[in-house]
RNA sequence: CGGGGUAUGGCGCAGCCUGGUAGCGCAUCUGCUUUGGGAGCAGAGGGUCGCAGGUUCAAAUCCUGCUGCCCCGACCA
């Protein structure tokens, strides 16, 4: 293609409100343009890089046995109403009413429009198992949109869907998508991990996210530095510091009230006494399950954070989480927050590992203006009946499969695979004959890719300060030819069309700059584009007989015989 | 949804405090010169200053309300 074909619109100046990396080089690049928030315009060059994307996508989904298919966007509320989530999904699920007064959706995801589809279509076991697939478009009305296409409300996603007799068959099927994710996510040349996740209030057997490694990401991942071990730190396990409570430190003193007049905070008391925040312990009211047990009190050493997903899950615990209000703490602890401790406080108490491993803490005296120094557990308040691990884990904890410590990096998640089990099938009578000719209930998995955040994080990773460094898998085009006089020399304009013939010819997508403009220009734009191999042909080279190659991502560029087209054409495919 | 910021040509900004009829850089167009790293000179086009009210002889500027966009947080797949 000729460069004067496509929209070529950069901009030397960083937009004003973008402040990530992908988002400015998409905007400086020309290849996105915001309508509004969360809501972008694909540009000429930027949909190529988006369709690359896709086509990896959809040849490997192809290679694994899923099919394509196409949903509507716009699907009807009753589907919703039938799955529960019509009431469920809150305000992210964008609803509309149609002339007639009927309701509607925008999908943010298709698990009840496939459903239907396999309730109605799947009669039998024999067409089983059954994996579908779509890249579409989804909307989530996102309170707070950012990163331009990294968190859109609209945006790509590949979502497939498989359908079984049975959870072995969906096991063997969740590997073989897991494996082809890892397939995808590799020949687009991303750093990613899979890593174990939180499979939510929907249960299922297993979930891993794909995770881009990127300081500008919005999950905090734990890794094991001695092994494999990768989970999001909702999921991820946090261990107990000692391996029997036997093992905690010997009491010491006797314990002590002391003055904490304006000292709410863990930090505030650590300041006042010097102590450690490992050294303390808090606690936190959050509503019960049920009217017996209204309050129930989370302990958690003072250092650490409460993971809302693992106290969730517990029984005692009210779903959605819900911290008390002032009044209820009050009542119950006969003290304002700040002041809360484990020392005679008459509410049922689930205690963190790390907490109850404590000895010698300090921690709120149930009185305001008051806490308490050398507690221990047992000697002066209850022996915790129930522990629990509750807490976020942190840098520098043991990993859970008991090899080396965890680090914590931030990754962007561009993948996410999933056991859904008969959740939806369930819902939606979406049943088939088995051997027996017995109606029975189907297994699902659900698969999805963000394809429009997988070109964000590929740039996330990949960038200098003159622009983007695309993978050559997803690169607009993967060669660009800047003629120096194209217009003037007709030495350069037959050398360049010679050198186009024979790239296209070799199956090479390169764009031929035939624009009429001057080679500081043109070099900055294909460097801030992005494009990973360029020639540049001029007349001041081939009176040498040469001809410049320079590879995006290297120092410095070489000098080639201009005679040996085969040998320019073989730097590209190289 | 809570808190904060901001809104002036396609992009980035100044002007506002102290009201007097809109300006700079980039981009765009024309001409000439230039042509191996975002050119120079000369000229040109493009904005009812987010919207709606109000104050005033006069509003980009002061006041009120609304809206968009952005940031922080909370929330969520």
């Amino acid at each position: 293609m000729k460069a004067s074909q496509i929209t070529v619109s950069t901009l030397k100046e960083v937009p004003a409100h973008a402040d990530v990396i992908s988002q400015q080089l998409m905007l400086r690049a020309g290849l996105i343009r915001q309508l509004a928030s969360g809501l972008y315009s694909w540009m000429p060059m930027g949909l190529r890089v988006l369709r690359k994307v896709e086509n990896i996508v959809r040849e490997e989904m192809n290679a694994a046995g899923a099919e394509e298919l196409l949903m509507p966007a716009v699907q009807p509320a009753e589907l919703w109403q039938e799955s529960g989530r019509w009431q469920k999904y809150g305000d992210e699920l964008l609803r509309l009413t149609d002339r007639h007064d009927r309701e509607f959706c925008v999908g943010p995801t298709h698990e009840e429009v496939i459903t239907d589809i396999a309730r109605n279509e799947l009669k039998s076991y024999k067409q089983l198992p059954r994996n579908f697939y779509q890249i579409q478009t989804k909307f989530r009305d996102e309170r707070r949109p950012r990163f331009g296409v990294m968190r859109a409300r609209e945006f790509i996603m590949k979502d497939s869907y498989s359908f079984h007799l049975g959870t072995d068959s969906l096991a063997e099927t969740y590997q073989t998508m897991y494996d082809t994710y890892c397939r995808i996510f590799s020949r687009i040349g991303l750093n990613f991990r899979p890593v174990e996740a939180d499979t939510g209030s929907i249960g299922g057997n297993a979930s891993h996210e794909f995770h881009v490694l990127a300081e500008s990401g919005e999950d905090d991942i734990a890794f094991s530095t001695e092994s494999d071990y990768a989970a999001n730190v909702e999921m991820a396990e946090a261990l107990s510091p000692i391996s029997d409570l036997a093992e905690r430190a010997a009491a010491g003193d006797a314990m002590s009230k002391f003055d904490t007049p304006s000292q709410r905070s863990i930090a505030e008391v650590c300041e006042l006494t010097g102590a450690d925040a490992t050294e303390t312990v808090k606690v936190l009211l959050v509503q019960g399950a049920n009217e017996e047990q209204p309050v129930i009190a989370l302990v958690l050493r003072g250092d650490h954070e409460l993971n809302e997903i693992k106290a969730e899950k517990l029984p005692e615990v009210a779903e959605p989480l819900t911290l008390v209000n002032d009044d209820q703490i009050k009542a119950a602890a006969g003290c304002d927050a700040g002041f809360i401790g484990p020392v005679g406080l008459n509410v049922p108490m689930i205690v963190d590992r790390a907490a109850a491993a404590n000895a010698n803490f300090i921690c709120g005296a149930n009185e305001n203006g008051y806490h308490l120094k050398n507690v221990n557990w047992d000697r002066d308040c209850d022996e915790p009946a129930n522990v629990k691990d509750i807490r976020n884990v942190v840098a520098g904890d043991p990993s859970p499969d008991g090899k080396g410590t965890l680090e914590i990096k931030r990754g962007i998640e561009v993948g996410h695979v999933f056991q859904l089990g008969q959740k939806y099938a369930e819902a939606l009578g979406a049943k088939v004959l088995d051997e027996n000719g017995k109606n029975t209930t189907m297994d699902m998995g659900c698969y999805g890719i963000g394809v429009s955040r997988v070109v964000a994080s590929a740039i996330e990773q990949n960038n200098d300060d003159r622009g983007i460094l695309w993978p050559e898998a997803i690169a607009p085009f993967q060669a660009v030819i800047c003629p120096i006089g194209y217009k003037k020399s007709e030495a350069v304009s037959a050398k360049c069309a010679e050198l186009y013939d024979a790239l296209t010819a070799a199956g090479i997508e390169v764009l031929l700059d035939d624009r009429d403009i001057r080679p500081g220009v043109m070099f900055a734009e294909w460097e801030l584009i992005g494009v990973p191999h360029r020639f540049t042909i001029g007349d001041r080279g081939l009176d040498k007989g040469i001809v410049e190659y320079k590879q995006r991502r290297a120092e410095s560029s070489e000098d080639l015989a201009a005679d040996d087209i085969a040998q320019l054409a073989a730097k590209v495919s190289a």
